[in-house]
DNA sequence: CGAAGGGTTGATCAATTTCAATCGCGGTGG
DNA sequence: CCACCGCGATTGAAATTGATCAACCCTTCG
């Protein structure tokens, strides 16, 4: 059974024995926790940082209005909040979407972890800069993409993320999300996802049913949603 | 002649004196740049880690239709990219809005300053969580806001920031921002920026010309934002 | 069996873009 | 000095995207 956490770490930096043997007792006890369930709440103190080592969620926000908006997915292999213990609250709470097994380190223990292994620092802060690349591109795609667009680049962006952790086959991958949830997720209504599904699927790019997504078309797909992969930097081999 | 980095950072987290001397005198050398100069460019290797002393400046990033997202907007005192030295190369590129003067301090100069300077270190770590908690509100803006409540939640967000920096006065403070550049950062059109803004001088909330913005109803501002500046993560007094 | 959650579809409505023009102002070359 | 140019702001009208409202279907599960 892989390590998640150290495979996405190792595929950011180059990490030595003894740094992944750190990281696997770091993580060796996670919980599970069924899907819906909320790690942490807006208005909650910090705690320790996250790692998900299988299973998927999501970043949330709630407005006065009721509408939801999610601001990133974690998915397997993601940590969160390497620095979050410095604030006095969260601003943003954070939700399993599937059942979930979810390890938790304490902000000392790694401290530590990084003060004694650069490498695992070094993957860390990559690690962050590529979220911070992510948030970008959201931010890109809620602004000045269509909603075709959105759809198609977050599907590839989507897919590029699991096969870089294993989790995405040739062509395909599990993706464990209701069209309610990328409607939060891309700003939009769960209707017209639910049409721009089926336009992509009629086009012949893509098919997404039974939570698992077919790329029939990988060069439609892409150049539907505009899709450059160089912010998700992601190391050559 | 006050050095915004070292105020901001000061705002941050608790810096001694001698932390103070350090940002300082690295900070000591600015350079002068003209209005839309591009600081980097999307492709370039990144460099040294740039510091706002004075004027405005913005992340962007050009799709292929042309268009422009516009997803930071860098105010003086701002920093930029503590670990960017880490990527192969830049994701998007960096303009100057205004004239600016601007710092560079080199990846290893500033790991050494954090090295030794705990309450620096501390400091960057809480600058940056800042602008990720920016990131996912604009994410939020664009996906669940309507226009009007978009452009209201901007000009709270920098405001605030302005007046943080003590670049503000009590209800009044200098906006440098076109309503093209408006229109990049909150994914509208120019067209319909300049409709909100008159709609929004209309109800009494706010007027905005010849680079100066005016609140004249704080609280009808921040209701039609939905604004909740708990994001901005500021230290008390 | 009934209810709930997720997916699908049609019809209508509203927000925003697009297209097209005009205006004012500061700079600049003749 | 002044006509001309380019940029930013402004306005109107038409076109379009995506939201809203309202069903209905299917499967799962208590």
């Amino acid at each position: 059974m892989k390590n998640r956490f150290v495979e996405k770490l190792a595929a950011l930096a180059e990490l030595s024995a003894d740094d992944r043997r750190a990281l696997e007792s770091a993580t060796i006890r996670p919980r599970q926790y069924p899907a819906k369930h909320d790690l942490i709440r807006e208005g909650d103190t910090p705690g320790p940082m996250f790692v998900m080592l299988s299973g998927w969620a999501c970043r949330y926000k709630i407005l006065p209005s009721g509408a939801r908006q999610i601001t990133a997915f974690l998915m397997p292999g993601d940590a969160c909040d390497l620095h979050v213990g410095m604030l006095r609250e969260m601003d943003h709470g954070i939700q399993t979407i599937t059942a979930a097994q979810v390890a938790t380190i304490s902000r000392g223990e790694m401290q530590m972890m990084m003060d004694g292994h650069p490498g695992i620092a070094r993957a860390m802060y990559t690690a962050q800069l590529v979220d911070e690349g992510i948030m970008r591109a959201w931010i890109v795609s809620m602004g000045r993409r269509s909603s075709i667009e959105r759809v198609a680049h977050l599907i590839c962006e989507l897919y590029l993320r699991a096969r870089a952790i294993g989790l995405a086959g040739d062509a395909e991958f599990a993706l464990p999300l209701s069209q309610v949830i990328l409607a939060d997720a891309l700003g939009m209504t769960p209707v017209h996802i639910n049409r721009v599904i089926r336009e992509l699927r009629l086009s012949g790019a893509m098919a997404l049913q039974g939570g698992n997504l077919k790329i029939h078309d990988p060069v439609k797909l892409v150049t539907t949603a505009g899709f450059d992969e160089n912010y998700l930097h992601r190391r050559l081999g």
